[in-house]
DNA sequence: TGTAATGTAAAACGTTCGTTTTACATTGAT
DNA sequence: ATCAATGTAAAACGAACGTTTTACATTACA
């Protein structure tokens, strides 16, 4: 495993943990195992090295919703939170975090939203047929709530979720 | 206003637009106008300041849900958002930027989400005549999800959800 | 009138922040 | 054998952190 992809799985691990701000730059040197020498000439800052979490974390994420059906939307957000855990969205955390004025960081945000919205509107309209931008919100609104609703009520939150899911796509479909 | 009162809510909103961490305490006293000295007087810590806004906000916050009906959460949650933004859930954000480490905001924030959930299903009892925590889970999960998807898909997310809920609730009573 | 409470303004506390620098060691290719 | 790259360890940078203190002003009540 080269330097710069422990440093970033180290970083991921410690911010989702501890928060980013409350994560300096010692800690994460300890973690990664490196100097703050090489840890600045891999990452440039932590507002950069932050970026680079969330777009390494958006290629995990998306590559595990190529799926064909809502259903399965909700069985990948199950295993996800299983071996991620469960501390909420960490893009929208890392937002929040920064009140949205760290451009490299709003950005990289935005384009994971972006995406996870049009992925989703796909899905719904492969798994129905047809596209209906409402129904895919809701589907977007239930993936969310779980996700959140998981930080305090635990995994149950994504079944639940997944069953009301199911309840919207059969009416849909009737 | 005392000042008490007016420190909490500058802190409030400061803590919202820009983050726990990234809140400093000159920020602070330049926004409360009062001196340090004052601020430290009435707020004793900045951790105790973060329990002291999250505690007023589960008051009235919690205020609002004294509804009848699920769909009347949602029409408060509609509300809620107009007047006070759409910036996520601020219980959840503490923790998350706590890491849980900090026992009298970790304990303010699991107040607020058992109310929050109890409340939900009282409500849910009432509106459907019996009890189903199944379906107050559900109900759960688009608030909390509308909250969040309202970031960064804006109040319409609110509506979507209310209407979600709805065929929920109409599918309960068949 | 005097005293206790409550406030301000501002300096100072020691610590930690993100970042850079200095000095030196190890490696791999030419 | 050597040059350049890449690393470590550790000190240092100035700025900002949360908090306390010093010195002084205003108010309110006995």
């Amino acid at each position: 495993m080269d330097k710069t992809t422990k440093l970033t799985a180290a970083a991921e691990r410690l911010f989702d943990r501890h928060g980013y701000m409350a994560t300096g730059m010692d800690r994460l040197t300890a973690a990664a195992g490196m100097s703050s020498r090489t840890l600045y000439k891999h990452a440039g800052s932590k507002a950069q090295l932050m970026a680079r979490v969330l777009t390494e974390r958006d290629r995990r994420f998306m590559a595990r919703l190529e799926v064909q059906s809502v259903d399965a939307l909700f069985a990948t957000l199950e295993d996800w939170v299983r071996v991620e855990g469960m501390r909420g969205c960490l893009f929208l955390r890392s937002r929040a975090e920064t009140g949205g004025d760290t451009p490299e960081i709003a950005e990289a945000v935005a384009m994971h939203k972006a995406a996870f919205h049009l992925r989703i509107e796909e899905v719904v309209a492969v798994d129905l047929g047809r596209q209906d931008p409402v129904l895919a919100e809701q589907v977007l609104i239930l993936l969310e709530g779980a996700t959140q609703a998981a930080v305090y009520r635990g995994a149950e939150s994504v079944s639940a979720a997944r069953a009301a899911a199911a309840i919207l796509m059969e009416r849909a479909r009737a």
